[in-house]
RNA sequence: GCGCGCUUAGCUCAGUUGGUAGAGCAAUCGCUUUACACGCGAAAGGUCGGGGGUUCAAGUCCCUCAGCGCGCACCA
C-alpha cells in the first residue's frame, strides 16, 4: 500500500535505497498512503484489530488555528510536538484520537478582511452591508482553511480528518447557543451598563485580556479647574476633565479633609461642571497632588469611585473617540486635538501649576492596534463570582451540591491536581489570573461570529437556542467573543451537547466520542494563550459538563527569529513552514523544532539546525542501505545471538526504556536528541563499525549473530524515531516489511512500541 | 510595585531526580576507507554571569548581587 509507483515488479530494496533520499516525493506519497490506510481514525484501528477496543484512551484536540491566512513556524512547532504525542500513544496501543479543526477567530479574521477590502476597494464594512460583508469573510476564511489543512498534512500530522470541526459550523453553533442559554438561565450571563474597553478602530468592545499595554512618554499636567477651586489635580488626559463630576482624595489626607463633602460649580474649558469632593480609600496621596479628578464615564476606577459615592456620570467621548460636549470648540474633535485645546485654554487662564514628562502605559487593542477608550456601554457579561450549585461528582475540589462560582471552579480544577500544568511554574500564573478575574465581557459589535441568541420585543427579552415564535422580535445584533466558542472546544468537538447524554462508552464511532474520549488527556498549546483559551476551557468544561476538559496542559514557548524577535507581519520575519519543508523536508523541520526545546521555553529557528537534521535524514538513509544490503536474508530471531550481541541488545533495551520514560514524562526535547545521538553515534559509529569485520568475514554463526543484532536494533530504532521523523522511518520500514508484491504489510505508524 | 524566566565552548542552545560538562554550526589537522564528503577519523575549545552557603560531591539545591527578557498590577 505504500508503494504507489504503479509498477508491478517488486521494488528492489537496494535499487531504491541506492538513490539519494528524496524527502519531497516520499513525504507526499507516504501521507497519502496513511490517509488511505485510515489509521488516523481510532475506529478503523479497532475494526482492523490494531487497537484493542478496551484499551486505554488518549485524546487531544488540535488548538484550532485561526482562519486568518496561513500557518507560521509557531504552528509548525505545535504540530510537531502534538504529533509526537499522538504517534507515541498510538504505537503504545492506546485508542488514540486527535481532532482537527479551525477557529473563526472573530475579531482577527474580520479585521484582516476589512483591511483587505479597504486596501483593494476603499470600502468599509458598512458600505457593503452585513450580509455581503459576511460573504466576503466566509470566502476568505474558507481559503485560509484550505491552506491550513494542506499545511497540517505536509507536517505529517496523524490527525483524524473524519472528525474535523470548525468553531463556527452548525454543531459548534448549537454548542455555543446551548452554553449561552444554560448560563443565561442560571443568571451567569447578564446584560448591563458598564465601563468597557472600546476599540474605536475596530468599532467593538474587547475583553481585558485583549488589551496590550504600550509604554509611552507623556505629559502629566497639574492644574486647577478654575482659579477659585481649592484643590489642584494631576492628569495625563486633560481633555477628559470636561466629564469630571468629583475630586477624590484619600480620607486620611490632612491637606484636603476640610473640603470633603463640599461641592463647587466651575467653568472649565467652556463647559459647566459641578464638582463634589469625596474621600476614597483607593486614592494614592503620594501621586501627583494626591487628588484625583473623577471622570466616571471614561475610566474604570473612576466609575467604581462614582458608584461608591453616588456620583453622576457625563459621557463626553463617543465611539469614534471624538468629543461630545457643550463647548462648540471641543465638540466633534478627536481626543488628541481636544487635549491640545484644553491645554491651550489652561495655559491662557494660567491654571497650570506643573508639567512633567512621565512614562505610562497606554491601552491598545490587540488585533487592531488602536488606542482603547473606556466607555460606558450596555453589554453582555459572564459573572465569574456568582455562586451556583455544582451538580457534578467528578470535580475533586468541589463536592456535589456545593455552591461555587466559576472562579472557584477554575481554581479547584488546577489546585486539586485534576488538571496539571506543564511546566508547573505556570500554575502560579494561572492562579494569579483567575484570582484577579473580573466579569468577562462577551459581546462584540463585529459581524463575524456567533450572534447572541437573545431576541427583543419592546421590553421583552427572550433567550433560547431557536428564535421565538411570533412577529416583532429582533435578535441582538452583537456577536460573541471568539473565546466563548473556543472555550467549548474539548467537548463541542466530541459531540456535546447532542450526544453527551446518550453516548455509550466502549462503543466505537463518533456518536460516542464524548463517552469514549472526554476528558481529553492533554491540551498542548502556546503559553501566551493560557488566559485566553486554557482558562476559558476550564471554566466552560467544569461548569457545563461538570468535568475537567483535560488532565494535563503542556505549554510550549514562542518560536522566534534568528535575532530572538517575535514573529510578526510588520517585521516581515515570518518564515513559511511550507518553504522550509520543501527545502529540508518535514522530518528535518520537526526535529529541528523539537530538539532541545523544553516546555515553556522560547526557541529560535535557524538554518543551521535545519541543515543538521536534513543531514541526519540522509545519514539514516545510508544506515538503512548498509543494514539492508548486509542482512538481506536474516530472520530476526534472538536465538541467533551470541553473548556479545545479546549484551548489545540488552544495552539497546535500556536505551529504549530511557526513551520511553522521557516520552511518558513529556521530555520530547530530550528523547529526540537521544535517539538522534543513538542512531548516529552509537549504532552507526560503534555497532556498525564493530561488526564490519564479521560481516565481511567467513565465520557463519558469528556473522549471523552480528547480522541479526543489527537488524533487530535497527528495526526497533526506527520505531523509536518514528514519532519524531515519521516519513523517512515509514519509508525505510516499508523496504523490510513487504509482501511478495512489494506492499507494506503494516504501517510502522501502527507497530507496537518496543519494550 | 509583585511575580517568572534567562545568563553554560567563537555563535545558537541542551543538560530530566546533585556524582568531576554536551549538540549543531564555525574554526584546526588528516582522509575520495567497498553505507554515507549531507561523510569518516583526530585534535582543539568552557574558572557553567559575580559573590556567599548547604553537601563527601553543585551547572544542577539555598541566599545575595548584576545584566537581559517576559507576564501581571499601577498607570489620576
Amino acid at each position: 500500500m505504500i508503494d504507489h509507483s504503479g509498477e508491478k515488479t517488486p521494488p528492489n530494496i537496494n535499487e531504491r535505497l541506492l538513490k539519494p533520499y528524496n524527502c519531497l516525493e516520499v513525504e507526499d506519497r507516504i501521507y497519502k498512503a496513511w490517509e488511505e490506510g485510515g489509521y488516523f481514525n481510532p475506529d478503523v484501528c479497532i475494526k482492523d484489530g490494531i487497537t484493542d477496543a478496551q484499551a486505554e484512551y488518549f485524546s487531544m484536540v488540535l488548538p484550532p488555528p485561526n482562519v486568518t491566512g496561513s500557518l507560521h513556524m509557531g504552528s509548525a512547532f505545535m504540530l510537531a510536538i502534538e504529533d509526537v504525542m499522538v504517534r507515541f500513544a498510538r504505537m503504545r496501543g492506546k485508542r488514540t484520537l486527535w481532532i482537527p479543526g479551525t477557529d473563526h477567530a472573530a475579531i482577527a479574521t474580520q479585521t484582516k478582511v476589512e483591511g483587505i477590502i479597504y486596501k483593494e476597494e476603499k470600502k468599509r464594512r458598512h458600505d457593503l452591508g452585513r450580509q455581503e460583508f459576511l460573504k466576503r469573510v466566509e470566502t476568505f476564511a474558507s481559503e485560509s482553511h484550505d491552506t491550513i489543512v494542506k499545511q497540517i498534512r505536509k507536517m505529517g500530522c496523524s490527525i483524524d480528518w473524519s472528525r474535523e470541526a470548525f468553531t463556527l459550523d452548525e454543531k459548534r453553533s448549537l454548542a455555543v447557543k446551548t452554553a449561552f442559554k444554560r448560563m443565561y438561565d442560571e443568571g451567569l450571563i447578564y446584560r448591563a451598563h458598564r465601563i468597557v474597553n472600546w476599540d474605536p478602530k475596530g468599532q467593538t468592545t474587547i475583553s481585558d485580556d485583549e488589551l496590550v499595554y504600550k509604554a509611552e512618554k507623556t505629559k502629566l499636567y497639574t492644574f486647577r479647574y478654575a482659579k477659585n477651586f481649592p484643590i489642584a489635580i494631576s492628569t495625563t488626559r486633560p481633555e477628559t476633565k470636561v466629564g469630571d463630576t468629583a475630586v477624590a482624595v484619600h480620607p486620611s489626607d490632612t491637606r484636603y479633609q476640610k473640603y470633603v463633602g463640599k461641592e463647587y460649580d466651575v467653568e472649565f474649558a467652556g463647559v459647566s461642571l459641578h464638582i463634589k469632593v469625596v474621600a476614597d480609600e483607593t486614592v494614592e496621596s503620594t501621586f501627583g497632588t494626591g487628588a484625583v479628578g473623577v471622570t466616571p464615564a471614561h475610566s474604570q476606577v473612576d466609575w467604581e469611585i462614582a458608584e461608591r459615592h453616588h456620583l453622576p456620570l457625563i459621557p463626553i467621548i463617543d465611539e469614534y473617540a471624538r468629543m461630545t460636549v457643550a463647548n462648540p470648540h471641543l465638540n466633534g474633535k478627536k481626543v488628541a486635538e481636544a487635549r491640545q485645546i484644553v491645554v491651550d485654554w489652561l495655559t491662557s487662564q494660567k491654571l497650570i501649576e506643573k508639567e512633567e514628562e512621565i512614562e505610562h502605559n497606554v491601552a491598545t487593542a490587540e488585533r487592531t492596534g488602536g488606542m482603547v477608550e473606556p466607555l460606558p456601554k450596555l453589554q453582555w457579561f459572564v459573572n465569574v463570582n456568582a455562586k451556583i450549585k455544582n451538580q457534578s461528582e467528578r470535580l475533586t475540589g468541589i463536592r456535589k451540591g456545593q455552591d461555587a462560582s466559576l472562579k472557584e471552579l477554575m481554581l479547584a480544577a488546577v489546585k486539586s491536581g485534576q488538571t496539571k500544568i506543564i511546566p508547573d511554574r505556570f500554575e502560579k500564573v494561572y492562579f494569579n489570573w483567575v484570582e484577579n478575574l473580573r466579569d468577562w465581557c462577551v459581546s462584540r459589535q463585529i459581524w463575524y461570529g456567533h450572534q447572541i441568541p437573545v431576541w427583543y420585543k419592546g421590553t421583552e427579552t427572550y433567550c433560547d437556542i431557536r428564535p421565538p415564535q411570533g412577529d416583532g422580535w429582533t435578535q441582538d445584533s452583537d456577536t460573541l467573543d471568539t473565546w466563548f466558542s473556543s472555550g467549548l472546544w474539548t467537548f463541542s468537538t466530541l459531540g456535546w451537547p447532542a450526544t453527551a447524554e446518550t453516548a455509550v462508552a466502549g462503543k466505537p464511532g463518533s456518536e460516542n466520542d464524548f463517552a469514549n474520549y472526554h476528558p481529553t488527556i492533554i491540551l498542548e498549546t502556546a503559553y501566551d494563550i493560557l488566559f485566553f483559551w486554557v482558562a476559558r476551557m476550564i471554566l466552560m468544561s467544569t461548569y457545563l459538563v461538570g468535568d475537567i476538559p483535560f488532565k494535563a496542559v503542556y505549554l510550549h514557548g514562542i518560536v522566534r527569529d534568528k535575532e530572538g524577535r517575535k514573529i510578526s507581519k510588520s517585521l516581515g520575519n515570518n518564515t513559511d513552514p511550507l518553504e522550509v519543508i520543501s527545502k529540508y523536508g518535514a522530518d528535518a523541520m520537526r526535529m529541528s523544532l523539537l530538539v532541545g526545546t523544553g516546555p515553556g521555553n522560547d526557541s529560535k529557528i535557524s538554518e543551521e539546525k535545519l541543515k543538521a537534521y536534513k543531514h541526519f535524514a540522509n545519514k539514516l538513509w545510508n544506515i538503512a542501505r548498509f543494514v539492508f544490503s548486509n542482512t538481506e536474508h536474516i530472520h530476526t530471531d534472538q536465538k541467533n545471538l551470541g553473548p556479545e550481541d545479546l549484551k548489545k541488545l540488552e544495552q539497546f533495551r535500556d536505551f529504549t526504556k530511557e526513551t520511553t520514560d522521557d516520552l511518558e514524562h513529556y521530555r520530547f526535547y530530550l528523547a529526540a536528541e537521544k535517539i538522534y545521538h543513538y542512531l548516529w553515534h552509537t549504532f552507526a559509529d560503534i555497532l556498525i563499525e564493530e561488526t564490519k569485520p564479521l560481516l565481511f568475514g567467513d565465520d557463519g554463526a558469528e556473522k549471523i549473530s552480528a547480522q541479526t543484532v543489527l537488524r533487530i536494533i535497527f528495526n526497533d530504532s526506527l520505531k523509536l524515531l518514528h514519532p519524531f521523523m515519521p516519513f523517512i522511518t515509514e519509508e525505510i520500514w516499508s523496504f523490510s516489511n513487504t509482501d511478495k508484491s512489494g506492499n507494506a504489510l503494516h504501517f510502522l505508524m501502527v507497530q507496537r512500541w518496543p519494550q
